[in-house]
DNA sequence: TATGTTGTCGCAAACCTTTGCAATAACTGG
DNA sequence: CCAGTTATTGCAAAGGTTTGCGACAACATA
């Protein structure tokens, strides 16, 4: 049984039907490399099969991370998704400046949540977990540019503004 | 000279001007108890001075933000803001049920950060972090439900779609 | 296979938030 | 204190995402 599959399964015995809506998104983000955003996952499905809505698609991602065969990643306040590779499960450390993903194996997060679970009983959401920030390539463009407008003087607001 | 003169000094100082606007805005986040919706402060910032626009008060939130004047709390999708009280900061820790935040010491993320850091000279905004999960009292309520609906069966769909 | 139950769909409208633009106002230097 | 520069405003419209609703379709049962 491929992982699919088993997905497929499992939101039925949740109680969940299985419609060709939910099947064929399951196939495009199965099919995508990587993560895709919804707008282009919702171009695909509609190639296959038209009248699909834009707000099904919404629906049935939402559904498929709740359920866990998704992992929705926040990419620059446009929400992306995934397939929950069983065994080679991560998370997402997403540039501010650049907007891209890296990869974060889950062990960086364990620690963290067995702390939060031991002394507040506060259980996170690690399994839908992002970290936003600058990675390195942006950082180093951000110190290389601050060292060209060297000549002391604090940069006005636009040279600031930069997100970079 | 009060953090807020200190604040206002600081947008100053970084290129930034002093406008009746911003001023109202953060007059009314730092008199506000805890962290506040945007829509409640434009209604309060309104009550004052019935021109300023929802806009501005979003434009001035991440301005303030930015600078770290304020901290921004994601609760349920909206965006509420509070004081980055000096010497006080903390995260927040917001559960997805009830959706109350609780207040996290910085301790518990730096450990973390300077993992990233080390690691993959990525910098993660901690400045700006919400943990999203389950709080102690609802995890307990929902313990409880699981045993009321005991006997055996998984429950249909809709028991399994309650957030907490 | 026929029938009932109820989860799901498409549609339209709402939601919160961001953005483009021309007019305005805050700061700078003279 | 005045004029020039440019950050900021209000407005309107767009953006991505969610939601209410009636019609429909998936599953279970007989």
């Amino acid at each position: 049984m491929t992982s699919q599959e088993q997905s497929l399964q499992q939101l039925q015995s949740l109680g969940y039907r299985l419609t060709p809506q939910r099947l064929l998104v399951l196939a495009i983000v199965a099919g995508g490399d990587g993560h895709m955003g919804v707008d282009e996952i919702h171009r695909q499905a509609r190639a296959a099969y038209p009248y699909l809505d834009l707000a099904t698609v919404y629906r049935t991602l939402r559904l498929f991370k709740q359920v866990g065969v998704v992992t929705e990643v926040d990419i620059d306040n446009r929400l992306h998704y995934e397939l929950t590779a069983p065994g080679e499960k991560h998370h997402h450390m997403v540039c501010r400046a650049c907007h891209r993903a890296i990869n974060l194996s889950p062990h960086y997060l364990e620690e963290f949540r067995d702390t939060l679970l031991r002394e507040f009983d506060f259980e996170p959401d690690i399994a839908h977990f992002t970290v936003s920030g600058h990675c390195r390539g942006c950082r180093e463009m951000a110190a290389a540019n601050d060292q060209d407008n060297n000549p002391a003087a604090a940069e006005p607001a636009d040279a600031t503004k930069r997100d970079c």
